[in-house]
DNA sequence: TAGTGTGAAACGGTTCACAGCG
DNA sequence: CGCTGTGAACCGTTTCACACTA
């Protein structure tokens, strides 16, 4: 099951980045499931509350090792703490958010993300009036605080709600300061400051796009 | 170039919904460009600054019709034009939100989204707290006027942000109030409440998940 | 000549159909 | 017997390499 590099050292199974997507879906119908009480569930109907195929369902689950019991189906509980495992979900996250408007407001104050486990422990924010202040329990630092404090707090994920600019210059400093991800939710695509460093664009207004091509 | 159906209608060629999702990402940048007074991109450089390889861009161009001239490039202005009529982004929409939160009321601020045409003329709740007061400028109506209000404001597409429950009721009233598409930035995914209904699930939390994994 | 447009090959993901197992 | 797990066939997308044209 285990696949091998060409030097032989184990690596974790290139998953397909669709599947991956689909993992996270499950795992938000699994708590739904499990918050109702449910403890069974077959793939047929799991399948169609994340609207896949049960064969793709069942494929995906694969690509993870067995987790199901044949002739019965998958434990709702135990599979969501794997998956949650898989996706890094079964601990604790350190993020901070690099220039705050709306957006950024209301993720700093998103109950679903600490639920989640994904706590922002720091903003930061180059104008005068904001530094300082403390909104929906975050403190709000002057960029040139930024290298201290994400070392100091042990921040692993910056935020990105700002447009460029200054979204890139954000980029590069949280970059500079230690993060090892990025997620630009900023209008702008932007590329990966640093070699090494993870940046995923995932502009929120895009899917308005989808919905008004499938209209016109 | 163009495809007939059985019927041998002019069917609008079907894009892959990957190339859809890139297109939308080639108009931000071709915003950006031509904001910064370019007026011509070749597909190398355009299809670095998306994340995509040069092929794949001129294929997905070509899906469309030659926008290109060989030996020179693409002209960003008239791309961008193109691109937009495409994807609908050449006309205004009427959008209105159901369900009020922090996540919503950044929406309604969000001056991007009307910058790209994107309307919203109304909010729906079943607070009493909150029916009858203006947000962001926009109007707060009670759910039990929806019907009426969706159909005289011409309401096409509508928003949740909120959790389930009441996510599911509300894109059920949404529905049947007549509007065409709904947008579901809620945790939770949903189904489309009805045949011909368009639902799109986009959990603000999702990428998030990509990013813990990649970490792990 | 430089860079687009595009068949054809290569790749990867999805579906199918059934073997395998509780 | 029922439902999962999975090799193999299928299908759509990406990449390649080059014909084409301003």
């Amino acid at each position: 099951m285990r696949k091998t590099s060409p030097g032989s050292f184990p690596v974790k199974p290139r998953l397909p980045e669709v599947t991956l997507y689909r993992l996270a879906f499950y795992v938000r119908v699994l708590e739904r499931l499990s918050r109702e009480g449910r403890e069974l569930v077959r793939s047929e109907e799991l399948a169609r509350l994340c609207g896949v195929s049960p064969a793709q369902l069942r494929k995906d689950l694969s690509y993870l090792g067995g987790f199901g019991v044949r002739g019965v189906g998958y434990q709702v509980k135990s599979l969501e703490r794997q998956l949650k495992r898989i996706l890094g979900r079964d601990r604790l996250w350190h993020l901070a958010l690099a220039g705050i408007n709306d957006l950024g407001l209301a993720l700093l104050s998103d109950r679903r993300l600490s639920r989640m486990g994904l706590r922002f422990v720091a903003a930061f924010d180059w104008r005068e009036e904001w530094i300082g202040r403390i909104v929906q329990e975050v403190y709000v630092y002057s960029v040139d605080q930024m290298s201290y404090i994400v070392r100091e707090s042990e921040v692993e994920i910056g935020v990105l709600t700002v447009e460029e600019p200054p979204a890139r210059e954000m980029a590069r400093r949280l970059s500079e300061a230690g993060v090892r991800a990025i997620l630009n939710l900023g209008p702008e695509p932007l590329e990966a400051p640093e070699e090494g460093i993870i940046l995923r664009n995932a502009d929120l207004t895009l899917p308005f796009d989808l919905l008004t091509y499938a209209l016109s």
